[in-house]
DNA sequence: GCCGTTTTCGGCCCGACTGTTTTCAGTCG
């Protein structure tokens, strides 16, 4: 059990204590313990086997048994109990922007609600705002809430969504008599969500292989059992389409079923277009087949550039690779740097040169630390006296470390009026100034959009951070004008994140296209909080690549020295 | 339930925003 699982058990026991109408301190002791866990630099099963969970500064004699028994046996004692005693509804609830523990456990009370779709006819009947502390305002916002939660609801993150993907189809791969498999749908096409896991396969024994399927230990039932088809759901709710395909359809199946519908109809058009006829099962002509033993040849087969499935979403795509200028996209190995990286200063879980020395591991040539400014109190964010203490830290780093260079560089809060949280004299002083919003996200798009500009605008800011404040599946961004940040971005020759992170994905890639025509660059940043959050830049890479963006335009592409004099000459 | 000490109990991360109040509780990052 690792210490990010053990670290939400502790916070899923202290939401549902306060659900659950417990008061009192001891919510907040195993919320603190929940935190302090998670910034540990060490497995926490580590340390509970050394008996030495007490010199966790918040976890005391009490809690470091009861997590002691956690990483043991994976139950933590009286969690069971109390999930019993609280209803279940009651948690997804607490998701609702607007809507904490004491909220929801009030609504319980008074209206005796306890799901999710109940709350809603209270919204709409007017029970809600009658009640009291709770008023119309909040009652839209709460029908706002469960709006946006139902349309997004069982869909998952790009970074879950692969892991699954991943898992069946390492289990299917073991599998005898397996010629091919690949996976395919939207995680081949690295959308930024997914609602369904697609997989494809050529084997010598398809009914053998729905039944390892069906036994696959992630699986909760069947779904659907056909020719062609099987569907299963697995317990994290995901569901998994696996189609069963003989050896000469393997191609033109792997595309029908990558997607999307849009692209594919494009390839049907052009494939009628030289009077041909394209389908799942094969491209022909007349009643003839047309071998395609791979994509590519499928490709080739319609006078066609081979298209990345990145770029297989029904655009301009089709029209590109029949021209020839499909644009050649940026890869992991294209990247030299990597920028905004937050460590134990505020909010992050390693030190400045642990960061460097894994991101070296990583082959970069430089990493740009960005912890937070002192308007992010929350994260522990740095004032001006604790910047320059951590500039001697990267100093003396640089001094011992070969190969990689670490810049000095902020990610400064960007106030409500579009001022910085720092005096621009002292901004000038970083190698690397990234500013983004981290509060006050009720604006009107006009309002949020001269706030933006205005940030933007400001000469000593050298990348605007996570565009929209957007967290997938959870929270809307602020509404923004796009066209104009990135006007005023091309204006000001100021870049944008691409922000990697899976629950942010920010900017959105539909916004690449116009950037790259405005001659923006794009930094493609993890935002790392540890050592393992640097791998996040391969969902970044994905989207990036899925927004149509080369080498060329991509911030963190160029060598340390080209990257510190185009930033330096803002 | 933890911590620190003023050593056996009182305070607990923090500042801003929002909506509901009319001084504040709840939520959020």
């Amino acid at each position: 059990m690792d210490n990010r699982e053990v670290s939400e058990i502790l916070e899923e026991m202290a939401m549902l204590m306060e659900l659950n109408g417990d008061g009192g301190f001891r919510i907040r002791a195993y919320a603190n313990a929940a935190r302090a866990i998670d910034s540990l630099g060490e497995p926490v099963a580590a340390l509970a086997a050394e008996g030495k969970l007490d010199s966790v500064r918040g976890i005391g004699k009490g809690l470091a048994g009861r997590i002691g028994e956690l990483v043991e046996t994976g139950c933590l004692p009286g969690l069971e109990e109390l999930k019993s005693s609280v209803p279940e509804g009651l948690m997804e609830m607490t998701e609702i922007p607007g809507l904490g523990a004491k909220r929801v456990r009030a609504i319980y009370e008074e209206l005796g609600i306890v799901d999710v779709d109940a709350l809603s006819r209270a919204c709409d009947s007017g029970d809600l705002e009658a009640m009291s502390g709770f008023g119309r305002k909040t009652a839209e916002r709460i029908v706002h809430g469960i709006q946006y939660m139902q349309k997004h609801r069982g869909q998952f993150l790009c970074n879950n969504a692969r892991e699954e993907a991943e898992g069946v189809r390492a289990f299917l791969d073991d599998q005898a008599g397996v010629e091919r498999l690949a996976v395919a749908g939207s995680v081949r096409r690295r959308s930024e969500t997914h609602k369904e896991l697609e997989l494809v396969a050529n084997t010598k024994d398809p009914d053998g292989l729905a039944d390892a399927l069906v036994r696959y230990g992630e699986v909760d039932e069947v779904v659907e059992k056909g020719e062609t088809r099987l569907s299963v759901m697995l317990q994290s709710g995901m569901r998994v389409n696996l189609w069963l395909v003989a050896e000469e359809a393997f191609a033109t199946a792997l595309h029908h079923v990558t997607g999307s519908e849009a692209h594919v109809s494009q390839m049907r058009d052009r494939a009628s277009e030289l009077g041909l006829t394209l389908d799942e099962r094969g491209l022909f002509d007349g009643e003839r087949r047309i071998p395609c033993g791979n994509e590519p040849a499928l490709f080739e087969a319609l006078g066609l550039a081979e298209i990345p499935p990145e770029l297989r979403e029904g655009g301009d795509e089709v029209q590109l690779a029949g021209a020839g200028t499909l644009p050649g996209l940026v890869s992991r190995g294209d990247l030299r740097g990597t920028l905004h990286v937050h460590t134990r200063h505020s909010d992050g879980r390693a030190d400045v040169i642990e960061m460097a020395r894994a991101a070296a591991d990583l082959g970069y040539a430089y990493i740009g630390i960005c912890d937070h400014s002192k308007a992010a109190a929350y994260a522990n964010g740095l004032n001006e006296d604790r910047v320059r203490a951590q500039w001697e830290e990267i100093d003396s780093v640089n001094a011992k470390l070969d190969g990689i260079r670490v810049l000095k560089g902020i990610e400064v809060d960007i106030l409500g009026d579009g001022r910085l949280d720092f005096e621009d004299e002292f901004l000038s002083e970083f190698d690397l100034v990234v500013a983004s919003v981290h509060s006050r996200f009720g604006m009107t798009e006009a309002e949020a959009t001269d706030r933006i500009v205005r940030a933007v605008q400001n000469p000593h800011v050298h990348i605007l951070g996570h565009p929209t404040g957007r967290l997938l599946l959870s929270r809307e961004g602020y509404p923004l004008d796009h066209r104009a940040v990135i006007d005023a971005a091309a204006e000001a020759n100021t870049a944008i994140e691409l922000n990697a992170n899976p629950r942010r994905l920010d900017m959105d890639w539909r916004h690449i296209g116009y950037a790259r025509e405005k001659g923006v660059k794009i930094s493609i940043n993890t935002d790392a909080h540890s050592i393992e959050g640097l791998e996040q830049m391969e969902h970044g890479l994905g989207v990036g690549r899925k927004g149509g963006l080369t080498p060329g335009d991509v911030l963190n592409t160029m060598t340390v020295d080209d990257f510190l004099t185009v930033i330096k000459n803002d």
